[in-house]
DNA sequence: ATCATTTTTTTGGACGCCGAAATAAAACAA
DNA sequence: TTGTTTTATTTCGGCGTCCAAAAAAATGAT
């Protein structure tokens, strides 16, 4: 409740309602949508035939429904759908061992990839930048695109992201600090980037594929080469006050605990990640700095194979992240109370060593009446999820930033705000 | 973005605009109101003018620009102000020594207050809703307000509340646990009720009067009786999807650390509550279950003095508060990054024998740069502050339920939904 | 008294939504 | 085939809100 209202606000707020309808359900007839917007009939024409004349919708073929609905009687359905040429979107994903960028259409459809294997330990910092700009200047080639029509990068990088700043603050993927990366980008190609952490991202995907079971307030952590969480509240990926957030990773699990990536002592990931286990499995001591590299699958299947014939040191490597990871659980139960916790990502191919550590944990640390209320799942997530995610967020920052407004040809106020 | 937009929704928006900025002015004039919301003079007219008709605003008398602005020329301003009687609310406080209640006007004045020594904790919990509703009665009885007149009753309650329920799902104030109260005063008194925790309230009161400062992302730690926490997240005081989140006092800090009220062990509370203190400070074993007793005032302040005299047991028990306590406040930072914490309460009497330790605990849990951003102030709260805050919220709820619509005859929607 | 200045109200136009009626496009029935 | 029924979509007229511009109100300055 914070912008002035007129009848501009309730046509850009009507459009966005028709977009998010037609996002989460493919392609509507105009009373399907009234349906689900509680707009009339008359304005959903208006509104409809505004968003076609913008190029942003056209008719859709008879795709929707085949053989459910025989066609009852009366005049058939004229099914709409997000036009794909209205906008790209592009996703970029940096890790350890690369860069992996996708191109998608405006109804999110992928059309193209590319990775590169580049590492970005070792790079120069400043240019970063302007290595992703190649990349993404090299994906727009193959199905020529022009940069015109690409409405939005958007990165998705492991640890702290800054997506004010546009800045990577720390990751694990890069020597030093504080590297700038979104103005680069935008400068280079003249094309609106925003970076944010691979966590959010996947929970922007669970978003996008079940808005009902994860879009009220919910916590995506994700175990593998780190641990990291994206936190849905309010049905909307938090990003904090400077757009770095939830480094559950990063939370303090014991005071004097084994010594993290970060540099710092104890934190959840310096039990949990790949590294941790290993290193909890090999005896070595938690003081030691642990690597950087990335950590090849088959030693994590080794790891897991192991604890799974019973080998003492696997089975403990386990059981003291499923403690850490489940006392952090606890902290944030106390302090969110979220309704659901999704575990995602490799490493939940263990789970069943981790779950009655993690269990435990979780009924030492919190209340009852708190406890009771929170689901917790395992999603089997293939790491695709992060760049599903990220080409989610970028539209739906187009729908509400551009497409609200018209189309874009006459980009709307392209705020950069929240990010 | 949920809601369908048409003018009714705009006119709604835009009267609560102006409600929303002379909540936060006092009392303003038209042409200012046009600065603060952006609306036209016009349409300022327009809805004042109605606001009026409603009884909601009325003409204020000069009080405002006293000597500031000594009317320089042209047509002198007319200040509108919200009308005291347009809508009463009563705040009630439940703590564990006994009940508070205190009427408002319209405008947030204070007309009475009333205060009743019952002890709820071995009273039927049945019968404390009828408790409620005939101390709110009998408040309403010394200057006569008709029950018809009250637009809400905010109750805040030590513990866990589950303001969807209307519940006090736990509260050291109270023997058993799951007490059905909102209903009981809402059916007894015919006036909608919503209950809360005390220390959102104490976040509410603050929003109320530095919305700039404390309307980020911010937390507000209360240290006493025990310890507690509202969460401020954009603007907004979270409440969890059940309504009973920020339980910071009952987020673990060690596993298997000291016992707790609860019936955990290890929570922040049982380090760095009033009672933990003098257990810690009288060397009893931390696995003792600890008093539900209020503790008198008097003896902390002796304990402050001890410690300030440098007794190693005092000074011990501070310092572990202080560890608990920064740890607690490493692990939300690494989740949430506020960009402000605010300790409250009169633990921070004790405040300078604390924070080395509390200061040490951050720097130890958290990365720099997590860290860097946030503000971390001591603001000496009266417990007044609780009332304020009930009193501020119920009157924002009017404003958004309510007088959005039109006058309290005729009640809005009143949607009892978040609460 | 008249002019200048600032605030507030009035007036007329634009835009968006809605309900109702009209139109369109089928299936069904004779 | 032709009319009837059904359902989807568009058109039309009315209403409410906002805004810009003009008018009115209220006061200080000259």
């Amino acid at each position: 409740m914070r912008e002035k209202a007129d009848s501009d606000l309730v046509r850009r707020q009507n459009r966005l309602l028709l977009l998010e309808a037609l996002r989460q359900h493919g392609s509507l007839a105009r009373v399907e949508m009234g349906r689900h917007t509680g707009l009339s009939p008359a304005s959903i024409t208006s509104i409809s035939s505004q968003l076609i004349a913008d190029g942003i919708l056209q008719e859709a073929g008879e795709a929707a429904s085949p053989a459910e609905m025989p066609h009852r009687r009366g005049r058939p359905l004229t099914q709409l759908a997000i036009n794909p040429k209205s906008a790209h979107v592009v996703a970029v994903k940096v890790s350890i061992d690369g860069i992996e960028l996708a191109l998608a259409d405006g109804s999110g459809a992928i059309l193209s990839r590319r990775r590169s294997r580049t590492s970005t330990y070792e790079a120069d910092p400043r240019a970063f930048g302007k290595l992703v700009a190649d990349e993404v200047a090299a994906l727009l080639a193959k199905p020529r695109v022009a940069a015109r029509r690409v409405a939005r990068i958007g990165i998705a990088v492991q640890g702290v992201a800054d997506s004010k700043a546009g800045t990577v603050v720390w990751s694990p993927a890069f020597r030093t600090r504080n590297i700038a990366v979104s103005a680069a980008v935008q400068d280079s190609l003249g094309i609106p980037c925003n970076i944010a952490n691979d966590a959010n991202m996947i929970a922007e995907g669970l978003i996008g594929i079940d808005r009902a079971r994860y879009g009220g307030t919910a916590a995506v952590v994700f175990m593998g080469y780190g641990v990291g969480m994206g936190l849905i509240i309010n049905g909307q990926v938090y990003h904090g006050p400077t757009g770095a957030a939830a480094e559950f990773g990063h939370m303090n699990h014991l005071p004097d605990g084994p010594l993290c990536r970060c540099g710092r002592r104890g934190c959840v990931e310096a039990y949990a990640a790949d590294y941790s286990l290993l290193r909890w499995a090999s005896g070595e001591a938690a003081t030691r700095p642990p690597s950087f590299n990335a950590i090849p699958e088959e030693d994590m299947l080794a790891l897991e194979a192991a604890a799974r014939r019973g080998e003492a040191s696997a089975v403990a490597a386990y059981a003291k992240a499923g403690e850490a990871l489940g006392f952090g659980l606890a902290r944030l139960i106390a302090i969110l109370t979220p309704s659901r916790i999704v575990l995602a990502g490799p490493g939940t191919r263990a789970m069943e060593l981790i779950e009655p550590h993690l269990k435990r944990a979780i009924e030492a640390g919190v209340v009852d009446e708190l406890r009771r209320n929170v689901e917790i799942e395992t999603v089997p997530i293939d790491t695709d999820m992060i760049i599903k995610g990220t080409i989610d967020r970028a539209l739906r920052h187009v729908d509400r930033e551009i497409f609200a407004y018209g189309p874009l040809e006459r980009r709307g106020r392209e705020l950069e705000h929240i990010a």
